[in-house]
DNA sequence: CATCAATCTGAACGTCATTCAGATTGATGC
DNA sequence: GCATCAATCTGAATGACGTTCAGATTGATG
């Protein structure tokens, strides 16, 4: 498998055989089993033919995390949308940690800010864009601002509503509920029972009722 | 710097130098530049010697994890406590936000599952510990159980309330808010001014009041 | 004082990213 | 059709890494 037959002496379009390559390296291996000469021999070349197309590994990684945020926000785009508002933000954090939980490797990439290269301006785009819904459906859930998409302007909620997915899915990667929990549920079913119930805890339909007792 | 002298052939207490060793260079490099060799050279002792007292790398880390859980702990513990549950819940998550803030590479070490030998017992009971104080004033927040230290019972609300803190954690290191927000503030103030806005809106003093529109 | 196990050294080995002189070739201009 | 040139690729460096191991050193035990 991989190591594309290649007849003449140079590739065609090795740019984009190492993406390739480097997205299947991390999805069967992890971000940590990923290293470029990997990436070099399954494109069936030699070890310093990538320095041709990317500046180095962190180069080639920021180009694969371009990709992998572009399609987080396809998936979060196609979500269904209703009119109860705290529903559609469940249904994008529910969408946000699921892509996260599915994608564990390409997950961890775009989170290792140490090998990517976080001033590419066109990182830069992809990881603001890929959450435009996410942040729609937040703003429609707390009903401070219509959602102005342009602007990056800061809000508590838009932050707290991030916050709420991001480390959801970065807990089930690090293994976290079986370090806090006695799951009485097995990691399989996180994600279908699990999952849902966590959101409507931390956003349900109604309004809050009084929670804490006196 | 460093390389504490040595008189005998012998190290005398090299397990411990090696942890302090370890934790500094995380603190000055962060995990990322972190290496054996250089652990070892700074406690003054060849490439070869940490092997009689860790088993590798991943078995130095894993302690060295152990101790940051230790003292997030303990910085939890000694939090104050009110009458007002929210303003408990707040304060537990400003403080492990604020740790994660003031101590990046050490907080991003225990995140990084693939240098920590995760099955390890003393590990697993530090990560546990480290947020008794956190799930109690959680659950006093939520107030629908008594908190019961010893079990680890699984609710809805319990990982609701630690992904937001953790979530936060890790948008600060990964330079999240920079990439979503026209940063008013610059990241100096984020701890002081922004996290505790943040924190409000997640958990307001009194029961939320409707907050979306129709 | 002899013995032994623990500890440490220093030199391997294989792998990594990166660099670079030289080989190869597609494309351009004639 | 052919010469030229820049882009591309090879393969062998260089230096750092984790790990292993034979041999040197030494603290402790008897």
């Amino acid at each position: 498998m991989g190591a594309t037959e290649r007849d003449s002496y140079h590739h065609g379009d090795l740019r984009a055989a190492l993406i390739e390559a480097s997205e299947s390296i991390i999805r069967e291996e992890g971000v940590e089993g990923f290293t470029l000469r990997k990436a070099a021999k399954r494109a069936g070349v030699s070890p310093g033919a990538p320095s041709h197309h990317f500046k180095g590994t962190k180069g080639l990684l920021t180009v694969v995390a371009i990709r992998v945020f572009q399609r987080l926000g396809a998936e979060l785009a196609i979500l269904p949308v209703s009119d109860v508002p705290a529903r559609d933000l469940r249904t994008q954090a529910e969408g946000y940690v699921t892509f996260a939980a599915q994608n564990p490797g390409l997950f961890r990439l775009i989170c290792r800010v140490d090998l990517i290269d976080c001033q590419d301006q066109e990182f830069r785009e992809a990881s603001f864009s890929a959450l435009v819904h996410y942040r729609n459906a937040a703003a429609a859930y707390f009903g401070e601002d219509p959602p102005d998409r342009a602007a990056r302007i800061f809000r508590p909620y838009l932050a707290s509503a991030f916050a709420t997915a991001h480390g959801l899915a970065h807990m089930i990667l690090e293994g976290r509920p079986a370090l806090l929990f006695d799951t009485p549920d097995p990691a399989e079913t996180f994600i279908e029972t699990t999952l849902p119930s966590i959101l409507l805890a931390t956003w349900p339909d109604r309004p809050c009722e009084v929670r804490h007792s006196a």
